[in-house]
DNA sequence: GACTCTTGATGAACCGGTTCATTGACTCAA
DNA sequence: TTGAGTCAATGAACCGGTTCATCAAGAGTC
């Protein structure tokens, strides 16, 4: 593509149309591969454009349209390190299906959530894939249903016939309680974040599942929820650990927060595994590398996003699917040095 | 806001008028806050947009205007946690200003670059910041050079008019050696990313200039470049440790890639700071939680994210501002436990 | 009272594509 | 030879705003 040639201003169709010799629809017929064009014209019109440099532009295409191409992915907070993850591969799917992301922080208020969805509605976005930060917000579910693009819930609870991709919270969390109790712990202190997310709900049910299962009464003294930063986590380890009955095993159950967590044992003088047990609710390079290495829970998160990104495709293109699709990858607990049997 | 009402289809600025009883024209003149417009009748078209649940179409005022409001960011990959950060805070300054974040990902290809460069012109896209994966590209630098809005460098040198923000890693990696060779070693190995990118580079002559000052000439046989992912970092380190004169330091200069590095030393049964010290080009919890914790070298990626927002909309302004403006923020070396003295 | 200025409001043209009713050429059958 | 049927190409209308030349009304001046 030489590209080069008169870049005196833009160059529109109707420049292309008039040096091709055409009309104005041919140029666009060819543009959009419309099969009613003889193979002559359409190189002909082809050669017109690399001659003139002609770029269509996207923003003329969606007025008309009616589309616009943008996918908008809105999150809570993107400075969750293994949420890029989940970003990076829907983007490829997107980009891949022609389709551009556009990007935005909720900060987690549902006042930003509706303005936003208001914001990607005026630019025509073509479908949306958010997190709540409240499912059940009135306003917010009032936005959602005056949508008129698709709208695909990420990690968060079912909602009218909106499509969903979640992780199986509830089983990871079951799984680390089972494997502490199993270890003879009756103690577990549990971190987790928001309980008006989905997340941290389902995380609290297979916490209570297991001890359920177990015929024993977990204690609510040691629950900690809103724990949303590190920052928040070393406060709550830090009380958790100077109550008069301390736990002896950690479940620090949000996603992110481990480090939050080993902090505050070490300002304590506490070693892990000694004494104290932790599993985190997220796996990362720190908890397979910390020493002892930390039980985890562990999902992929790039799954999730190119899942989500497919799902949403198949929706935008108006398929004949069932409304409110759900998909739910699988956790799993990888058993580290930090969940040690409990010694009294 | 009712915005209940006529639904019906979608409201336009003639509905608008028509039940105000004005003219389009006011009706836009209403909506861009121009001052001629009386109170009085301001006041009748706002009720007459609240009451029909108007809202405008960006799509349509791009149309006309030229500018979409839009803003791109294109980088490497965005799976390196602690960029996130930057992200985050260049969206939430360009949201404030009334921008929307285009985001893609290089995948650190010229190609690429290229493509996107494109695609963002074709969607009247306002302004750019991005990384690249080699600034002397010949393509690049042509693509760049036809770009038609400004755009912002990440990290990157110097390119003709082109603004920029960047770490100084040439510091941070001069301090880092500085440091090791402070404490007697000699024989220090270097990991590093790919040498056509600026960081690195910089990264390298920090390297350079704290030997050439010590008066001593480092081992080339002790550097490995393109160690760009953790798997990269990780083969690294077990062929340097391997050989048969290992080094005595590592310097992991490259971004997020100290777990590979770790993980490698765990495999061989080598204890960090016991015989081998270990500097990491980037800070994290990792670093900070291991044990021993590693020395790192820390710069403020959201400052970055800010300052490169703020540049980029005052060139959008077209404010009379000189070109190729260059900002730098400063880097540290956080010394902790897995540096030591060299003892023979 | 005639004239000039100022100010607010009007609506047709425009942004750059796509769409679709219409036209013209050509083929085939009766 | 005529009529029906195909198919490629045409170009005006349209998408939903903004802009600007034009106009009307009211204020101020002599």
């Amino acid at each position: 593509m030489p590209a080069h040639a008169h870049r005196s201003q833009t160059v529109k169709v109707k420049d292309v149309a008039r040096e091709a010799g055409v009309a104005v629809g041919t140029v666009s017929r060819v543009l959009n591969d419309h099969p009613a064009v003889t193979k002559e014209l359409r190189e002909r019109v082809e050669k017109a454009m690399a001659h003139l440099g002609y770029e269509v532009d996207v923003t003329a295409q969606s007025m008309r349209a009616g589309r616009s191409r943008l996918v908008a992915c809105a999150i809570r907070d993107f400075d969750i390190p293994r949420f890029a993850l989940f970003i990076k591969e829907a983007e490829a799917v997107l980009r891949e299906a022609g389709y551009t992301l556009l990007l935005a922080s909720t900060t987690n208020r549902p006042d930003v959530e509706i303005a936003l969805l208001r914001a990607f509605r005026r630019r025509r976005v073509d479908g949306v894939m958010m997190t709540l930060s409240d499912e059940q917000h009135r306003d917010v579910r009032a936005a959602l249903s005056e949508a008129t693009m698709p709208v695909l819930l990420i990690d968060r609870d079912r909602i009218e016939a909106l499509d969903r991709v979640t992780a199986d919270h509830r089983e990871g969390a079951r799984l680390a309680t089972s494997h502490l109790l199993g270890l003879g712990h009756r103690r577990i202190a549990m971190l987790v974040g928001d309980l008006k997310a989905f997340p941290s709900r389902s995380r609290l049910e297979g916490f209570r599942a297991a001890y359920a299962a177990a015929g024993i009464a977990p204690d609510p003294r040691l629950l900690r929820d809103d724990v949303l930063s590190s920052e928040d986590a070393y406060r709550a380890t830090s009380s958790l650990m100077s109550l008069a009955e301390p736990p002896t095993a950690l479940f620090v159950a949000a996603m992110d927060m481990l480090g939050g967590c080993l902090r505050a044992l070490r300002t304590m003088g506490l070693a892990v595994g000694d004494g104290i047990s932790v599993v985190a609710g997220s796996d990362s390079d720190l908890a397979e590398l910390y020493w002892p290495p930390i039980t985890a829970i562990a999902w992929d998160l790039a799954a999730m996003g190119r899942h989500a990104a497919t799902m949403l495709l198949e929706r935008m293109r108006g398929d004949e699917i069932e409304r409110g699709r759900g998909l739910t990858v699988p956790t799993e607990l990888i058993i580290r040095g930090s969940s040690r049997p409990f010694a009294n």
